[in-house]
RNA sequence: UGGCUCGUCGUCCAACGGCAGGACUCUGGCUUUUGGUGCCAGCUAUCGGGGUUCGAAUCCCUGCGAGCCAG
């Protein structure tokens, strides 16, 4: 095939082993690869990650640019998860930056490039169903690396460009396809903690302008057992941290941001069996017609559990236009309002959307 | 002030006179493209002073401290 008909496809590059062997492997699937490494923060790390992806590009023989995505990272990633914070949610950057900051980003430059598609590094899988011709995310082959959660907030319009070339692979295959290929970054270690900040969040929410307020530690009952020193230093379901002894480890319940108290109860107190979900992003769908029995992933790295999905009941004073019932079939632990709720029938991810409230009604109802 | 009970890791509780153990907290590690969970490991204690005993957290005396009942 001439060079003039390859499909031309962008490629973001973090410089790690993943995004790399993925060029790699769409250059052998027969496209036209650029690598495109994003700056999302002006660091030396950043610096040096482009400067692996530059080097592996130049190996592979395929161009690399830097894009300086500074001031939109700020704006719908690094700005937000502080405001988050300051409300008392515990937001999850890596969603909303896939779909409001990375994939946005990387389709603009594809644009500008003339490169029909754009390429990640993610360990998901993209289909589009023939039913109703829509694009879908599914679970990765290796479900111990299944990153399709991180996805969940995907418009259509970008799903139908992005390409995963890993989707079918496991780390390990991965790992060993790098090796083989001579890649120089196939032993480099896996990235992890958000990717923005170099020591503890607390500390970085106090660099930006959070002030600690102290309050107090009360149970469920409103006794209180201590003081806390900043309700944005813990999250919801949270165990360590606390500095409170008992017969059993506390856990953070309720963060209640009137009256700046943090609510602890044991491990019991914890479970939940209902969610409210706003924000959604349908993917398999349009629009959520009828209850609809699926399974939820209420956390990254978890499995999805069985559940309900309906229209959260108009008459409830806490309903939202677009907010949706979660109804789980066995009590789970729980999760931290800000977080994503993901849904699924078997490995297709139907959608997501943030999760607004957590319910106990088991623990509620028996007082 | 009479009478009783009790002082053990940071906290709560164990240990027939025989290597002071557990839970929780805390610290560290593993896991991980979010927070958290989970798992593993580790640190830390017999209130002070005498005595009995081969040997004392344990028995005796005493000081200090805490709680309870009296008045």
């Amino acid at each position: 095939m001439p060079d003039s008909c390859k499909k031309k496809i962008l490629l973001g590059m973090s410089g790690g082993v993943d995004s790399t062997t993925a060029a790699a492997l769409l250059l052998q699937a027969g496209f036209e690869v650029v690598g495109l490494t994003c700056i999302f923060i002006n660091n030396e790390e950043s610096r040096r990650s482009s400067e692996d992806a530059a080097t592996s590009c130049a190996q592979l023989g395929i161009a690399h640019e830097e894009l300086d995505c500074t001031r939109e990272f700020e704006e719908t990633v690094a700005r937000p998860f502080v405001d988050d914070y300051a409300s008392g949610l515990t937001p999850s950057p890596c969603v909303s930056c896939n779909a409001r900051c990375k994939i946005p980003r990387l389709i603009e430059a594809a644009d500008r490039l003339g490169c029909e598609l754009v390429a990640t590094g993610h360990y998901a899988r993209i289909a589009c169903l023939t039913s109703n011709g829509r694009y879908v995310v599914k679970c990765a082959l290796d479900p111990s690396k299944d990153q399709s959660y991180m996805l969940s907030q995907l418009s259509q319009d970008q799903l139908a460009r992005l390409v995963l070339p890993l989707g079918a692979m496991t780390k390990a295959d991965v790992r060993a396809q790098a090796q083989d290929w001579g890649l120089p970054v196939a032993d480099k270690p896996d990235s992890q903690d958000i990717c923005f900040i170099q020591g503890g969040y607390p500390e970085y929410l106090v660099e930006r302008g959070l002030t600690a307020q102290t309050g107090n530690i009360v149970d469920l009952y409103g006794q209180v057992l201590g003081r806390h020193d900043g309700l944005f230093r813990y999250t919801v379901g949270q165990r360590k941290g606390i500095g409170l002894a008992a017969s059993e480890p506390y856990y953070v319940i309720e963060k209640r941001s009137d009256t700046n108290e943090l609510v602890v109860g044991f491990k019991d107190h914890t479970l939940i069996d209902s969610l409210l979900v706003e924000g959604l992003v349908w993917q398999a769908f349009e629009k959520l017609e009828e209850p609809t029995e699926c399974t939820v992933k209420l956390r990254y790295r978890s499995q999805a559990v069985a559940c309900t999905v309906k229209a959260a009941s108009p008459g409830s004073p806490d309903a939202v236009a677009s907010g949706i019932q979660v109804d789980l079939v066995r009590p789970q632990p729980t999760t931290a309002p800000g977080q994503f709720a993901v849904f699924y029938i078997g490995d297709t991810m139907l959608g997501g959307g943030m999760i607004a409230q957590v319910g106990h009604r088991l623990w509620e109802e028996a007082g």
